[in-house]
DNA sequence: TATGAATGAGTCTTCATTCAT
DNA sequence: TATGAATGAAGACTCATTCAT
């Protein structure tokens, strides 16, 4: 009876399949556990609620992505500015090590950026953002110190941590093969980097 | 008679507020109707359903945007690409075009761009992409034309468009004053310009 | 079709026989409504849930009672002590005020007081106890300054509110009658009035 | 093997905690077994069902409570009524026998009198009263037969059963210390003793 | 030009209970 | 001596939609 026990794993794996095709808000606990052959109760032996449902899906995927994201910063907060580098190619090791992770469980990926409306994990990408901001922000300070004449500017800050986080909710909803994502993340990572370079301080007055 | 239209009116501007606060799925028929002094019924007698109500919202202003968007383009591609320029502040053109249409109903937009799940103008802002992604393709093709040895990359094509469209809402969403927008539109234009001289084509191998 | 429009009265009607049979907590809106030939949802048109109905089934009595006794002892409160008497018969005025309507819903009296929990009307009876205590506290206290040696007892002074009001939910417990109610009163209120003018003060040592 | 018994004892003191916070029907056994460190189903073991394990929270008080009291108004039916006194204070001893009775499991009896809606022993008290009014009934007609012209009022009768368990449900509610239970009960005796003498009789037309 | 009433299918959630192991 | 898994029926509540008037 290897098919017992596993009731838990057939109720994520077809919470999986029910948030990626209609999004957290819009999913039937009904339909999820009747497809996993149980009754609704199932679920709530299993899991809290809906939403600790969705964190079973979800949740061990955000933790490795944090985790990896929040290492990546710190290292970059505790360097050296001065021998910090921007040129193409410096910073290819952050999308080396994020782009596996996030292609390891994909679906929960998407779910997570596109299908969390409703639930506690709702906004996710906008906390990503903030948290990256956070660290840009001492950066670009920095960066502005050797640079007179110069100041942040800082919707311009705002936007690049945006669409630095965008690059990757992009690459994964377009491309399903890591090893293409690999690829193409390149040239999208050298122009934000001279962007970035270019465009984050302007004129101080 | 000019009661008439009144009801639709007022049914228009509450559900506006409502689609706004809530989102399409979580807004309810009848807490806009009760707050336009109607009943659910009134909504059935205007609009055909829900959907058709959200419609009424949100269409005019994006038919006004297409046709910005649209013409834009249409004028682009007919252009000679040789006399095509792309140095910075020639392309303001179509930010000084769109972004006074934008916020001539800022709600509207907002509510087009993040609040329309459900709906059927739900991923708007993707049509919108591929919409311009046709126009760029062409171009695009042009530009590797007289660049030899080089060819046309495809993912950074889309995702230019991405980021394009993505640099829009995100002004609306983050700058709700017209004036402000028009400002720091600028130099985000500046680097997608910049970046896609640099970027859209690859080595053809 | 005077059968029409009256589905809200059915509703209460029917809301009534339930609450009274199961209590507010058992007492299932399916049941209910199914028994005044609706669905559910025909609650949530005309109340606003499980407690509003139970409000359109009481609210309307318990106001009137409580109209009664806050006026009441208000004019109590009013009344010169040294002119005030405690002979038998003398409080009958109450009585026979508040035995009318007490009968004049008799079931609603009997949900209000006994099968009120779960509801926001639960635990009637003691705030009924609580706003007669407030009253006989001032009472007690005047009559405790005319009787050298002596002071309130409080226990005793809680215990009487609490007879008392419990005197008449008694009343309407066993007594269907309301001409017979009026009769039954009388010696227990002869005998709360006795044992009050004997027992609030205790010996001040 | 003490083992054995430790289990269930463990339950039934986790299920008293609960009775008395939320009463019989809205505890719930997940709560009171998993906060005992067992599950659902050891319940099932060791009782029958909710209730059973009810009655082994709140039964041996129970019992003891109405062996002392049938015990108590057996005595008084043997006597000779010719000698039965209604002194004040001459009724001590039931107070001094039921008290510590009462208070010996504190909880339970407040679980017995306050939350066992729902439950098999609801309306306990109401059993007290009657079982009380059989004893005092026969009492009453003894007395009425050594009083020429008076009869026993049936609805006095009852009411005064009534107050004199609501006296001790009274005391328990609102005093927890046992002491002074014993104190704050006497007056309360001997106001009941002399409303008994005076008013359980009316003229016999 | 709307309303008021009502539906019906659905939502998540809770719970006592069962039973194989 | 228990557990862990699961059920099934019920709970309150929401909502878009319909339609006679």
């Amino acid at each position: 009876m290897t098919y017992e026990k596993e009731s838990r794993e057939r109720l994520i794996k077809r919470a999986k399949k029910e948030f990626l095709e209609k999004g957290f808000a819009k999913a039937s606990l009904r339909s999820i556990s009747s497809g996993a052959g149980l009754t609704t109760g199932a679920v709530y032996f299993f899991f809290k609620d809906k939403d600790g449902l969705f964190g079973a899906v979800v949740g061990p995927t955000l933790e490795r992505i944090t985790a990896i994201i929040t290492e990546h910063y710190q290292a970059e907060n505790d360097e050296d500015f001065t021998t910090y580098s921007h040129e193409k190619g410096d910073h290819d090791d952050i999308a080396e090590r994020l782009i596996p992770a996030l292609y390891e469980d994909y679906d929960a990926v998407l779910i997570l950026l596109e299908k969390a409306a409703g639930s506690s994990y709702d906004g996710i990408a906008d906390r990503m953002i903030a948290l990256t901001e956070q660290f840009y922000e001492r950066i670009a300070e920095k960066y502005a110190a050797v640079c007179p004449g110069k100041r942040v500017n800082r919707y311009m800050l705002h936007w690049f941590c945006h669409v630095q986080i965008n690059a990757f909710t992009h690459l994964i909803t377009h491309v399903s093969d890591e090893q293409t994502a690999l690829r193409e993340i390149r040239p999208v990572m050298d122009m934000l980097i001279e962007g970035w370079m270019n465009y984050i301080l302007e004129d101080d007055i």
